[in-house]
DNA sequence: CTAATTGTTATACCAATAATATAACAATTA
DNA sequence: TAATTGTTATATTATTGGTATAACAATTAG
């Protein structure tokens, strides 16, 4: 896992190392069932507290993308339901697509984006 | 102006109003050249202190939605800038779509949603 | 001209969050 | 048995979000 933080952005560390997993599942850097670093060994990886780690993968469990096991850690386990992701991501991407609208940008430079970045994540 | 504040999100109250001043100026609701209220009429109106709004107006104005006239107020201005603000949605919309790949959602999926929350908008 | 309202700035305070630092626990593993 | 695991607890510091007053210069309304 390659992960790099950049510790003068606003965003925070968690957020970002979360964004960063995120990315590593979509690109299949890592797999279903494959588990991540440990708290402490990911945390002295990228040079962070543990708990910080911690509170990424808490909250990548409460969300649905990892499962905890007691003998092989954090592993990669996406539960998948359609429709709450789907009312979930309407939600994320409503007011992102009101400020693009304001600025001008039509549906088609929207989609061109999302293939954009899709074929950037494949 | 139709401002609804949710006290008991978790998500910031000026970030909130960012927000939905977002969709005021893409549905229309507020044009192009017209004055949004002063920020001590807003913040009684919708119940919140006039340093909160004050925040919201003064990161719309730092990223181009409005610009401030002595004699009008707060006014609608958005300054259009293609490539950047291609270049920023990008940004905004990569860790979202690693989610949603993550999620299952197809493109065409992320298409649809595009096409409906514009039909929404308008 | 006067009084009120405007955006803006400054200061102070409180609560919540982000991040760090230790430390300990039970369960698992080598 | 010793080391490592996720987890939990506590404490501290810095930053952010929100509120509360207050004041200033510029503008506007009466």
């Amino acid at each position: 896992m390659y992960i790099d933080i950049d510790f003068n952005s606003d965003e925070a560390i968690y957020i970002q190392l979360r964004n960063q997993i995120f990315m590593a599942i979509a690109t299949s850097q890592i797999r279903e069932g494959e588990s991540l670093p440990s708290v402490r060994a990911l945390a002295d990886d990228i040079g962070v507290n543990m708990h910080t780690v911690n509170k990424a993968y808490t909250t990548l469990r409460q969300d649905g993308f990892l499962k905890v096991d007691r003998r092989r850690g954090a592993v990669v386990a996406v539960d998948v339901n359609k429709a709450v992701s789907l009312a979930k991501m309407r939600d994320y991407l409503r007011p992102l697509i009101a400020r693009g609208i304001c600025k001008g940008l039509s549906r088609e430079e929207f989609k061109k984006l999302i293939d954009e970045i899709y074929d950037e994540l494949q």
